[in-house]
DNA sequence: GATAAATTTGTTATATTATAACATTACATT
DNA sequence: AATGTAATGTTATAATATAACAAATTTATC
Protein backbone atom coordinates (compact mmCIF):
# COMPACT_ATOMS: atom_id res chain seq x y z
CA UNK A 1 0.00 0.00 0.00
CA UNK A 2 1.04 3.49 -1.16
CA UNK A 3 0.07 5.12 2.11
CA UNK A 4 0.68 3.51 5.23
CA UNK A 5 -1.68 5.92 7.35
CA UNK A 6 -4.09 3.78 5.77
CA UNK A 7 -5.79 1.70 8.38
CA UNK A 8 -8.60 0.09 6.36
CA UNK A 9 -8.98 0.86 2.99
CA UNK A 10 -11.91 1.21 0.46
CA UNK A 11 -12.83 -2.41 -0.65
CA UNK A 12 -11.87 -2.82 -4.31
CA UNK A 13 -12.75 -5.23 -7.25
CA UNK A 14 -10.39 -7.55 -5.30
CA UNK A 15 -10.33 -6.77 -2.13
CA UNK A 16 -10.55 -10.08 -0.45
CA UNK A 17 -12.84 -9.79 2.18
CA UNK A 18 -13.41 -12.96 3.61
CA UNK A 19 -9.19 -13.06 4.76
CA UNK A 20 -9.48 -9.56 6.36
CA UNK A 21 -12.19 -11.15 8.85
CA UNK A 22 -9.68 -14.14 9.46
CA UNK A 23 -7.18 -11.80 9.82
CA UNK A 24 -9.21 -9.26 11.98
CA UNK A 25 -10.65 -12.39 14.11
CA UNK A 26 -7.12 -13.97 14.71
CA UNK A 27 -5.76 -10.27 16.36
CA UNK A 28 -8.99 -10.29 18.18
CA UNK A 29 -8.15 -13.33 20.04
CA UNK A 30 -5.06 -12.80 20.46
CA UNK A 31 -5.49 -9.40 21.66
CA UNK A 32 -7.94 -10.65 24.13
CA UNK A 33 -5.80 -13.42 25.61
CA UNK A 34 -2.88 -10.96 26.18
CA UNK A 35 -5.70 -8.30 28.19
CA UNK A 36 -7.10 -11.14 29.84
CA UNK A 37 -10.27 -10.26 28.83
CA UNK A 38 -12.52 -12.60 27.23
CA UNK A 39 -13.91 -12.69 23.79
CA UNK A 40 -16.66 -15.29 24.47
CA UNK A 41 -18.57 -16.63 21.33
CA UNK A 42 -21.22 -14.38 21.39
CA UNK A 43 -18.66 -11.69 20.90
CA UNK A 44 -16.80 -12.84 18.96
CA UNK A 45 -19.99 -13.79 16.85
CA UNK A 46 -20.53 -9.55 17.17
CA UNK A 47 -17.17 -9.10 15.95
CA UNK A 48 -17.47 -11.81 13.17
CA UNK A 49 -20.96 -10.34 12.34
CA UNK A 50 -19.36 -7.20 11.88
CA UNK A 51 -16.89 -7.73 9.90
CA UNK A 52 -18.14 -9.90 7.42
CA UNK A 53 -20.11 -6.52 6.00
CA UNK A 54 -18.49 -4.05 3.45
CA UNK A 55 -19.96 -1.29 5.20
CA UNK A 56 -21.38 -0.20 9.07
CA UNK A 57 -23.60 -2.19 10.60
CA UNK A 58 -26.41 -1.19 13.00
CA UNK A 59 -27.31 -2.45 16.23
CA UNK A 60 -30.50 -3.65 15.46
CA UNK A 61 -29.47 -5.05 12.11
CA UNK A 62 -26.89 -7.55 14.08
CA UNK A 63 -29.76 -7.86 16.51
CA UNK A 64 -31.60 -9.20 14.02
CA UNK A 65 -28.83 -12.11 12.83
CA UNK A 66 -28.44 -13.08 16.14
CA UNK A 67 -31.90 -13.98 16.81
CA UNK A 68 -32.28 -15.61 13.35
CA UNK A 69 -29.25 -17.66 14.97
CA UNK A 70 -31.07 -18.47 18.01
CA UNK A 71 -28.27 -16.70 19.85
CA UNK A 72 -29.07 -13.39 21.94
CA UNK A 73 -32.55 -12.12 21.95
CA UNK A 74 -32.76 -8.58 23.35
CA UNK A 75 -31.15 -5.04 22.43
CA UNK A 76 -29.11 -5.34 25.66
CA UNK A 77 -27.07 -8.45 24.40
CA UNK A 78 -26.00 -6.49 21.39
CA UNK A 79 -25.21 -3.26 22.89
CA UNK A 80 -23.33 -4.88 25.92
CA UNK A 81 -21.10 -6.80 22.96
CA UNK A 82 -20.88 -3.56 21.28
CA UNK A 83 -19.70 -1.73 24.26
CA UNK A 84 -17.18 -4.70 24.81
CA UNK A 85 -15.58 -4.20 21.59
CA UNK A 86 -15.30 -0.71 21.69
CA UNK A 87 -13.78 -0.55 24.70
CA UNK A 88 -11.12 -3.15 23.42
CA UNK A 89 -10.14 -1.07 20.33
CA UNK A 90 -11.85 -3.96 18.26
CA UNK A 91 -14.53 -1.76 16.50
CA UNK A 92 -15.44 1.82 15.99
CA UNK A 93 -18.58 3.61 16.08
CA UNK A 94 -19.46 6.51 13.38
CA UNK A 95 -21.29 9.03 15.04
CA UNK A 96 -22.61 10.07 12.14
CA UNK A 97 -24.79 6.72 11.09
CA UNK A 98 -25.15 5.24 14.27
CA UNK A 99 -23.12 2.45 12.55
CA UNK A 100 -20.13 0.36 13.89
CA UNK A 101 -16.91 -0.84 11.63
CA UNK A 102 -14.31 -3.25 12.60
CA UNK A 103 -11.19 -0.99 13.73
CA UNK A 104 -8.10 -1.57 11.11
CA UNK A 105 -5.33 -1.28 13.53
CA UNK A 106 -6.91 -3.63 16.70
CA UNK A 107 -3.67 -3.83 17.90
CA UNK A 108 -3.71 -0.40 19.66
CA UNK A 109 -6.09 2.04 21.44
CA UNK A 110 -6.35 4.89 18.87
CA UNK A 111 -8.39 7.87 17.40
CA UNK A 112 -8.37 7.66 13.95
CA UNK A 113 -10.51 9.03 10.31
CA UNK A 114 -13.23 7.64 8.53
CA UNK A 115 -13.75 8.52 5.02
CA UNK A 116 -17.70 7.86 4.33
CA UNK A 117 -18.59 7.32 0.71
CA UNK A 118 -22.58 8.37 0.55
CA UNK A 119 -23.45 6.54 -2.78
CA UNK A 120 -22.21 2.89 -1.53
CA UNK A 121 -21.25 2.87 1.76
CA UNK A 122 -18.04 1.59 2.06
CA UNK A 123 -15.72 3.29 4.74
CA UNK A 124 -12.34 3.88 4.81
CA UNK A 125 -10.15 4.43 7.82
CA UNK A 126 -7.23 6.17 8.64
CA UNK A 127 -4.66 8.02 10.50
CA UNK A 128 -2.97 10.41 9.28
CA UNK A 129 -0.06 12.12 11.36
CA UNK A 130 -0.73 15.27 9.90
CA UNK A 131 -4.50 15.85 10.80
CA UNK A 132 -3.55 14.23 14.32
CA UNK A 133 -0.74 16.95 14.48
CA UNK A 134 -2.94 20.28 13.48
CA UNK A 135 -5.87 18.93 15.40
CA UNK A 136 -3.53 18.77 18.69
CA UNK A 137 -2.20 22.08 17.85
CA UNK A 138 -5.18 23.58 17.85
CA UNK A 139 -6.30 22.62 20.73
CA UNK A 140 -3.40 23.02 22.33
CA UNK A 141 -3.61 26.32 21.44
CA UNK A 142 -7.10 26.92 23.13
CA UNK A 143 -5.67 25.43 26.03
CA UNK A 144 -8.22 22.76 25.23
CA UNK A 145 -6.92 19.16 26.71
CA UNK A 146 -7.92 16.40 23.83
CA UNK A 147 -10.08 13.05 25.72
CA UNK A 148 -11.54 11.62 22.07
CA UNK A 149 -11.63 13.20 18.49
CA UNK A 150 -14.88 12.07 16.10
CA UNK A 151 -13.05 13.07 12.55
CA UNK A 152 -15.59 11.52 9.62
CA UNK A 153 -15.69 12.60 6.13
CA UNK A 154 -18.66 12.27 4.10
CA UNK A 155 -18.74 12.54 0.66
CA UNK A 156 -17.59 9.95 -2.66
CA UNK A 157 -15.44 7.58 -2.86
CA UNK A 158 -12.70 7.05 -5.91
CA UNK A 159 -14.95 4.08 -7.55
CA UNK A 160 -18.00 5.95 -7.19
CA UNK A 161 -17.12 9.10 -9.03
CA UNK A 162 -15.99 7.00 -11.56
CA UNK A 163 -19.35 5.42 -11.65
CA UNK B 1 -9.91 37.97 19.51
CA UNK B 2 -6.31 36.86 19.00
CA UNK B 3 -7.33 33.88 17.14
CA UNK B 4 -9.57 34.54 13.92
CA UNK B 5 -10.66 30.99 13.37
CA UNK B 6 -12.28 30.84 16.47
CA UNK B 7 -16.03 31.21 15.42
CA UNK B 8 -17.65 30.79 18.64
CA UNK B 9 -15.60 31.07 22.01
CA UNK B 10 -15.91 28.92 25.13
CA UNK B 11 -18.17 31.18 27.26
CA UNK B 12 -15.82 33.23 30.22
CA UNK B 13 -16.64 34.28 32.95
CA UNK B 14 -17.48 37.75 31.99
CA UNK B 15 -19.61 36.57 28.63
CA UNK B 16 -22.37 38.97 27.60
CA UNK B 17 -24.63 35.61 26.10
CA UNK B 18 -27.26 38.10 26.05
CA UNK B 19 -25.82 39.80 23.75
CA UNK B 20 -24.72 36.96 21.06
CA UNK B 21 -28.20 36.16 21.65
CA UNK B 22 -29.49 39.50 20.11
CA UNK B 23 -27.04 39.14 17.70
CA UNK B 24 -27.56 35.84 16.43
CA UNK B 25 -31.28 36.63 15.84
CA UNK B 26 -30.45 39.41 14.33
CA UNK B 27 -28.32 38.01 12.01
CA UNK B 28 -30.82 35.09 11.45
CA UNK B 29 -33.88 37.54 10.42
CA UNK B 30 -31.43 39.33 7.61
CA UNK B 31 -29.98 35.89 6.66
CA UNK B 32 -33.67 34.84 5.92
CA UNK B 33 -35.12 37.70 4.56
CA UNK B 34 -31.98 37.90 1.83
CA UNK B 35 -32.34 34.52 0.96
CA UNK B 36 -36.19 34.42 1.07
CA UNK B 37 -36.75 32.12 3.50
CA UNK B 38 -39.37 32.61 6.06
CA UNK B 39 -37.93 32.56 9.96
CA UNK B 40 -41.77 31.91 11.24
CA UNK B 41 -42.51 32.91 14.71
CA UNK B 42 -41.86 28.97 15.78
CA UNK B 43 -39.00 28.81 14.29
CA UNK B 44 -37.51 32.30 15.63
CA UNK B 45 -38.51 30.94 18.96
CA UNK B 46 -36.72 27.60 18.26
CA UNK B 47 -33.61 29.26 17.50
CA UNK B 48 -33.97 31.62 20.58
CA UNK B 49 -33.98 28.79 22.52
CA UNK B 50 -31.15 27.07 21.22
CA UNK B 51 -29.20 30.15 21.55
CA UNK B 52 -30.47 31.17 25.20
CA UNK B 53 -28.25 27.46 26.20
CA UNK B 54 -24.89 28.11 27.35
CA UNK B 55 -24.52 24.12 26.10
CA UNK B 56 -26.00 22.06 23.09
CA UNK B 57 -29.64 21.85 23.17
CA UNK B 58 -31.55 18.20 22.63
CA UNK B 59 -34.63 18.31 20.70
CA UNK B 60 -36.57 16.98 22.92
CA UNK B 61 -35.91 19.64 25.68
CA UNK B 62 -36.91 22.52 23.11
CA UNK B 63 -39.72 20.15 22.38
CA UNK B 64 -40.62 20.00 26.62
CA UNK B 65 -40.02 24.17 26.71
CA UNK B 66 -41.92 24.33 24.02
CA UNK B 67 -45.25 22.61 25.20
CA UNK B 68 -44.65 24.97 28.76
CA UNK B 69 -45.36 27.92 26.56
CA UNK B 70 -48.15 26.24 24.45
CA UNK B 71 -46.28 26.45 20.99
CA UNK B 72 -46.24 23.55 19.36
CA UNK B 73 -46.74 20.00 20.96
CA UNK B 74 -45.12 17.17 19.14
CA UNK B 75 -41.46 16.03 18.29
CA UNK B 76 -42.45 16.75 14.21
CA UNK B 77 -42.88 20.09 15.26
CA UNK B 78 -39.48 20.73 16.95
CA UNK B 79 -37.47 18.68 13.89
CA UNK B 80 -39.20 20.29 11.15
CA UNK B 81 -37.79 24.13 12.80
CA UNK B 82 -34.37 21.72 13.67
CA UNK B 83 -34.19 20.97 9.75
CA UNK B 84 -34.78 24.33 8.63
CA UNK B 85 -32.42 25.77 10.83
CA UNK B 86 -29.88 23.01 9.93
CA UNK B 87 -30.61 24.11 5.77
CA UNK B 88 -30.15 27.73 6.53
CA UNK B 89 -27.05 27.24 8.09
CA UNK B 90 -28.08 28.98 11.58
CA UNK B 91 -27.52 25.61 13.52
CA UNK B 92 -25.24 22.68 13.93
CA UNK B 93 -26.04 19.39 15.00
CA UNK B 94 -22.83 17.45 17.18
CA UNK B 95 -23.12 14.23 15.96
CA UNK B 96 -21.84 13.05 18.93
CA UNK B 97 -23.98 14.36 21.27
CA UNK B 98 -27.20 14.26 19.22
CA UNK B 99 -27.69 17.92 20.09
CA UNK B 100 -28.09 21.35 18.72
CA UNK B 101 -25.89 24.57 19.03
CA UNK B 102 -26.15 28.34 17.23
CA UNK B 103 -23.86 28.97 14.36
CA UNK B 104 -21.04 31.05 15.35
CA UNK B 105 -20.73 32.41 11.62
CA UNK B 106 -24.31 32.05 10.03
CA UNK B 107 -23.63 34.68 7.03
CA UNK B 108 -21.96 31.60 5.09
CA UNK B 109 -22.83 27.83 4.71
CA UNK B 110 -19.54 26.61 6.35
CA UNK B 111 -18.05 23.06 7.77
CA UNK B 112 -16.41 23.98 11.21
CA UNK B 113 -14.83 22.02 13.84
CA UNK B 114 -16.04 21.22 17.41
CA UNK B 115 -14.37 21.12 20.89
CA UNK B 116 -16.59 19.65 23.58
CA UNK B 117 -15.62 19.97 27.29
CA UNK B 118 -16.77 16.92 28.90
CA UNK B 119 -17.00 18.67 32.31
CA UNK B 120 -19.10 21.76 31.64
CA UNK B 121 -20.59 21.00 28.41
CA UNK B 122 -19.78 24.44 26.44
CA UNK B 123 -18.94 24.36 23.09
CA UNK B 124 -16.38 26.47 20.76
CA UNK B 125 -16.78 26.21 17.04
CA UNK B 126 -13.64 26.88 15.31
CA UNK B 127 -12.92 27.27 11.64
CA UNK B 128 -9.14 26.58 11.75
CA UNK B 129 -7.99 26.77 8.09
CA UNK B 130 -5.14 24.69 8.28
CA UNK B 131 -7.30 21.98 9.60
CA UNK B 132 -9.73 22.44 6.18
CA UNK B 133 -6.22 22.21 4.48
CA UNK B 134 -4.91 18.88 5.52
CA UNK B 135 -8.55 16.82 5.76
CA UNK B 136 -8.89 18.43 2.18
CA UNK B 137 -5.65 17.22 0.57
CA UNK B 138 -5.89 13.97 2.57
CA UNK B 139 -9.33 13.31 0.62
CA UNK B 140 -7.85 14.32 -2.39
CA UNK B 141 -4.73 11.67 -2.45
CA UNK B 142 -7.42 9.47 -1.79
CA UNK B 143 -9.43 10.22 -4.79
CA UNK B 144 -12.32 10.99 -2.55
CA UNK B 145 -14.90 13.99 -2.83
CA UNK B 146 -15.96 15.48 0.49
CA UNK B 147 -19.21 16.53 0.87
CA UNK B 148 -19.67 17.21 4.27
CA UNK B 149 -17.16 16.48 7.42
CA UNK B 150 -17.75 15.90 11.10
CA UNK B 151 -15.17 17.10 13.43
CA UNK B 152 -15.66 16.99 16.90
CA UNK B 153 -12.70 16.68 19.64
CA UNK B 154 -14.29 16.07 22.93
CA UNK B 155 -12.01 16.77 26.24
CA UNK B 156 -11.59 19.51 29.01
CA UNK B 157 -11.71 23.44 28.45
CA UNK B 158 -9.10 25.51 29.99
CA UNK B 159 -11.52 26.59 32.79
CA UNK B 160 -12.22 23.48 33.54
CA UNK B 161 -8.99 22.04 33.45
CA UNK B 162 -8.06 25.14 35.76
CA UNK B 163 -10.83 24.41 38.25
C1' DG C 1 -14.73 -31.16 43.78
C1' DA C 2 -17.71 -27.80 46.54
C1' DT C 3 -18.42 -23.22 47.44
C1' DA C 4 -18.20 -18.34 46.96
C1' DA C 5 -17.28 -14.43 44.12
C1' DA C 6 -17.25 -12.23 39.86
C1' DT C 7 -18.52 -11.92 35.18
C1' DT C 8 -21.56 -12.65 31.49
C1' DT C 9 -25.95 -13.29 29.57
C1' DG C 10 -31.12 -13.33 29.74
C1' DT C 11 -35.35 -10.82 30.32
C1' DT C 12 -38.62 -7.23 30.85
C1' DA C 13 -39.47 -2.74 30.70
C1' DT C 14 -38.66 1.79 29.33
C1' DA C 15 -35.98 5.92 27.83
C1' DT C 16 -34.31 8.60 24.02
C1' DT C 17 -34.02 10.15 19.31
C1' DA C 18 -36.35 10.63 14.98
C1' DT C 19 -39.63 10.07 10.98
C1' DA C 20 -43.98 8.72 8.21
C1' DA C 21 -48.42 9.87 6.84
C1' DC C 22 -52.14 12.56 6.54
C1' DA C 23 -55.16 16.64 8.21
C1' DT C 24 -55.46 21.45 8.98
C1' DT C 25 -54.14 26.13 8.97
C1' DA C 26 -51.79 30.20 7.29
C1' DC C 27 -49.86 32.78 3.62
C1' DA C 28 -49.22 34.44 -1.08
C1' DT C 29 -50.95 35.20 -5.75
C1' DT C 30 -54.27 35.87 -8.72
C1' DA D 1 -62.89 35.09 -2.70
C1' DA D 2 -60.45 31.06 -5.18
C1' DT D 3 -56.34 28.71 -5.69
C1' DG D 4 -51.89 26.85 -4.85
C1' DT D 5 -47.99 26.46 -1.78
C1' DA D 6 -45.81 26.32 2.51
C1' DA D 7 -46.04 25.57 7.39
C1' DT D 8 -47.90 23.45 11.29
C1' DG D 9 -50.81 20.07 13.85
C1' DT D 10 -51.76 15.35 15.00
C1' DT D 11 -51.40 10.50 15.49
C1' DA D 12 -48.78 6.77 15.14
C1' DT D 13 -44.63 4.39 14.91
C1' DA D 14 -39.71 3.55 13.77
C1' DA D 15 -34.96 3.47 15.27
C1' DT D 16 -31.47 3.80 18.78
C1' DA D 17 -30.18 2.87 23.47
C1' DT D 18 -30.23 1.95 28.61
C1' DA D 19 -32.00 0.55 33.43
C1' DA D 20 -32.91 -2.93 36.60
C1' DC D 21 -32.98 -7.26 38.17
C1' DA D 22 -32.74 -12.54 37.45
C1' DA D 23 -30.32 -16.56 35.89
C1' DA D 24 -26.45 -18.88 34.17
C1' DT D 25 -21.63 -19.37 33.47
C1' DT D 26 -16.86 -18.90 34.54
C1' DT D 27 -13.13 -18.18 37.83
C1' DA D 28 -11.03 -18.26 42.15
C1' DT D 29 -10.62 -20.15 46.69
C1' DC D 30 -11.21 -23.38 50.02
Amino acid sequence: MANNSVLMPFKDRDHAHQRCLEKALDQAVKNCESRGVRLTPLRRRVLELIWGSHTPVKAYDLLDQLRDEQIGSAPPTVYRSLDFLLEEGLIHKLQSLNAYVGCGEPLKHHTSQFLICRDCGDVAEIDDPDIQRVLSRKAESLGFQVLDKTIEIQGLCEKCIAG
